[in-house]
RNA sequence: GGGCAGAUGGCUGAGCGGCCAAAAGCACCAGACUGUAAAUCUGGCGGACUCCGUCCUUCGCAGGUUCGAAUCCUGCUCUGCCCA
């Protein structure tokens, strides 16, 4: 096991909140005295969703506890689950069934295996425990806290000045409690988690020393930026990368980020040194289109391979440097009963090769200039302009969308 | 339990009973520029068609009043605020 001093420095890498740094250290220097692993926890939602970079941030993190030698506990939260959170509240989250809990957390655990090392995990269902709450002991967790700790969150505090203020549902204020009645239950060491979780693993620390236990340290990870720059990386916001996209995609995606958010993700997404990713942001040393091709590529190695980073470089290179079509093309099927005469109004092609929504948005898309037909790449300039199709046409909606027409 | 306010297109948010497919901003799409970054500028942004026009479906849900409703009335559902 590698000396405190080394650790402490690995761990610190790109942490918000470490919380107390210094019982940190007392953990730390017991753990190498005695060669007892820390137990560090992290919670997952079984809610059956793509994890995509943001979700990595906090696992990465838990990797190289890992790599320390350290003991991973994931908390699947099967329970939270079951009874549906609707703090999102816009679409009423579906109660999930056991079953579907169990396969999405089997599905989940099959993607973060791709961060950390999931055989060598410990694994907890915190169903196990709440499904054998009583009121009673309900009503014993909720008065370890008062209303007015809860209400300081900061989240609430938004949503109660929020004008008109956004409802906070009282099964909210539980979610804190049993998060942190999860670290009593495993004894945790150190939850790690994004920095809007900072509230909920303080809750924890109190409840075991409630139960008389040494209280978890909080390591809250930064929130990843997602793709636009400015939110947080989100499914619904569209505005991730997903661990188990193809490479191209991952790159492109990358590849689009604002320049002013590659200091994050080179911190965050990757293992490169402080003073590399000094020198790879700061534009008078490098330029920073190939310090972002140097982010991409390493974000694909990581999921995909050095094979699939080379070959996603040199097909971005190939589309967007060089404005070629890409290597592979794909096909869309038209059934000739569409055609007349072998001829078939552009617009019309669009649609029916869904390259737009509608036949309306296909003749928006021509009237500015968008598309273009054939291996000249010539532009249809008439809205009602019709074209032969045979197999083997290529037709161009911007310069993202490509697809080879077949005649079926 | 009582009183008041509100529910509009992906989001925010305007909408005198007719001129509203519904202002504006954001997001998004296409074009110019470029490093397919950002910024900026231009155009677009419900659907269909014989597409500078015609028709169809939209403003929480269900009815109603009107020649005519997103705009008025009734009931319902949901939410916020205040009082208890």
């Amino acid at each position: 096991m590698k000396s405190v001093a080394e650790q402490l420095e690995r761990i610190r890498r790109g942490v918000e909140h470490l919380v107390p740094e210094a019982e940190l250290v007392k953990k730390l220097e017991r753990s190498v005295q005695t060669g007892k692993p820390l137990r560090i926890k992290y919670g997952i939602d079984p809610t059956g969703s793509d994890v995509h970079l943001g979700h990595t941030v906090p696992l990465r993190k838990m990797r190289l506890f890992q790599e320390l030698g350290h003991q991973a506990v994931l908390i699947i939260g099967n329970y939270t689950a079951l009874v549906g959170d609707p703090s999102g509240r816009i679409e009423t989250r579906p109660r999930l069934t056991p079953e579907q809990v169990a396969a999405n957390a089997s599905d989940y655990l099959r993607q973060i295996s791709a961060i950390i090392d999931i055989d060598k995990a410990e694994k907890h269902y915190n169903g196990d425990w709440f499904s054998r709450m009583t009121f009673l002991d309900v009503m014993a967790l909720t008065s370890k806290i008062t209303v007015q700790r809860m209400l300081e969150r900061d989240d609430f505090t938004r949503r109660l000045r929020a004008e008109p203020s956004v409802p906070i549902y009282l099964h909210e204020c539980l979610y804190p409690l049993m998060q942190g009645q999860d670290s009593v239950e495993i004894h945790a060491d150190v939850e790690l988690g994004g920095s809007e979780q900072l509230f909920n693993l303080m809750v924890g620390r109190r409840l075991q020393e409630d139960a008389g236990q040494e209280p978890q340290v909080c390591l809250t990870l930064p929130i990843l930026i997602g793709l636009d720059g400015e939110q947080k990386m989100g499914k619904s916001l569209g505005n991730y990368i997903g661990v188990r996209e193809p490479p191209y995609d991952q790159f492109a995606k990358t590849m689009s980020i604002p320049d002013g958010l590659m200091h994050q993700w080179f911190t965050l997404l990757t293992d490169r040194s402080p003073e590399e990713i000094i020198r790879l942001t700061d534009p008078k040393t490098t330029h920073p289109r190939d310090a972002k091709l140097t982010l991409a590529a390493d974000i694909v190695r990581f999921y995909h391979g050095e094979a699939s980073a080379q070959e996603a470089t040199a097909e971005w290179i190939k589309r967007n440097t060089k404005r070629e079509d890409p290597s592979e093309i794909p096909e869309v099927a038209i059934s000739a009963e569409n055609l007349t005469d072998g001829k078939m109004l552009v617009a019309k092609l669009l649609a029916a090769l869904k390259l737009a929504s509608s036949n309306n948005e296909a003749r928006r898309l021509i009237q500015g200039g968008g598309v273009t037909i054939g291996p000249d790449r010539e532009k249809v300039a008439d809205v009602n302009a019709t074209v032969m199709v045979t197999s083997g046409l290529i037709v161009r909606v911007g310069n993202r969308k490509v697809v080879r027409v077949r005649v079926a």
